[in-house]
DNA sequence: CAGTGGTCTAGACCACTCA
DNA sequence: GAGTGGTCTAGACCACTGT
């Protein structure tokens, strides 16, 4: 009953399970393209097109002139909401993402490209009680651990809160986090409210963060919400999957 | 110094921009290979490699023997944390994914294809504070909505919890959510751990799930936890990320 | 039946890596 | 220079959709 397969996916499935059974363990190398279609009596093209396949499902990690190796899982920065805890804050003087690298032995860097004002994108708007298109500051920060880009995050904050503030001009935002010059202009970080979708990264994103193919991206919107539980900054991450992950410990209340 | 960009790329670039710039709105049909071929003086294959590009970034929708497609962001199920209110199960009568998709004027519907006991895999048993490979009650579900599959999600339980009650043998697990059911055993949910990660769905989860090229998922893992602050059931959600968002509200705890 | 994507072939040349 | 992936060509036939 089964419609015979095509050739390609014959090459595939095999390749894939002998992936998932260990024979290539994380790492192996694969047969070359042309290795594997001499193999199977096929076109190379066709063996390239199974690699593709596997490449597609984020199993192999390919590279011109060296081959197709078995993709190894690769360490992951967790972020959970503990990262906003004040005292871990008053504890380290870190950022969230600092502490969590430096937790890892990682060399965390944080660069921001960019500070301006913008229209405030339609999401953003909605979550800081905003009219669409009202100007917002925009903090663009790219985020790299040992020097590799993981993540990217672009703060809007409301003008009538960041205007006469290093949040609206300067790159270091000092001492602890952003979240203690919040804290100084009256904003106490009280709750959080996260977002998560995860998707194919754009051609842009691709670039930006180095992810490799078949790997997808985290998308983070953040909302910061004060003592009177009013918004007060928004965060859009964008974290490469292969080397974020999210980590939420949760009190159940009975609303 | 631009490297001169191979055809395929540029059509694709091409295609993205005009994709971006509304010039393809979503739904609207691209032209086909061969015309893509032609208008650009390439050979056919070179137009579908082009298409294939599209695809994995998730832009397009190809379709056999109809076209391609520019993909429409298809409505989200959006769960978070309150999902476990006793007192929103205790309105509702519902489960949670049930509860969310009613919200939503959705039909809902949960299978249980199988419900078996295994050895728990390294990470459940972790969770679980267990030894590895320890036996426990596996649970696995199929979540519908609409008759379309958008999670599956499989409960790992402890053997000494579910013994001798519904939990390790009826699919039906009664009025409510299998919450009440661990309530009833002396387990009240108290606080949840979710650490999720996203990632290309395997070859078998995009067979059941039927994610759509450049679809990633997002997986879930769960873990439930009484009111004496110890781990009573893991789950593990493994969800299409064009059809669920996540969404917590979280108080900043001082710990 | 016409049109569209799915798959394959056989061969070519380019670009990158590494000894 | 040998080996590997990257890209392309030109043509073929199959499978699916819709008129």
């Amino acid at each position: 009953m089964t419609r015979t397969e095509p050739p390609s996916r014959t090459i595939a499935h095999q390749l894939r399970e002998q992936i998932t059974s260990g024979h290539f363990a994380a790492g192996d190398k694969l047969p070359s393209e042309r290795a594997l279609a001499a193999e199977h009596g096929s076109a190379r093209n066709t063996a390239r097109e199974a690699i593709g396949l596997l490449q597609a499902e984020g199993l192999v990690d390919v590279q011109h002139g060296r081959g197709v190796f078995v993709r190894a899982k690769s360490p992951m920065i967790r972020m959970g909401a503990g990262r906003y805890s004040p005292s871990l804050r008053a504890a380290t003087g870190l950022s969230p993402f600092r502490a969590e690298a430096e937790r890892q032995g990682k060399q965390a860097r944080v660069d921001v490209p960019s500070i301006s004002e913008v229209p405030a994108p339609a999401d953003v708007a909605d979550r800081l009680h905003l009219e669409p298109n009202v100007r917002v500051v925009e903090r663009v920060n790219h985020y790299f651990t040992d020097d590799e880009p993981v993540q990217t995050g672009v703060t809007y904050i409301p003008v009538a809160i960041a205007a006469g503030s290093v949040l609206a001009t300067d790159a270091n935002t000092g001492r602890g986090s952003i979240y203690e010059r919040f804290a100084e202009l009256g904003h106490q970080i009280t709750s959080v409210r996260e977002e998560i979708t995860a998707r194919m990264p754009t051609h842009a994103e691709a670039a930006a963060l180095a992810v490799p193919a078949g790997v997808p991206v985290i998308e983070l919107l953040h909302t910061g919400l004060d003592q009177d539980g009013r918004p007060f900054e928004v965060t859009r991450f964008v974290m490469r999957a292969d080397r974020n992950a999210l980590d939420y410990q949760i009190t159940i209340e009975d609303t």
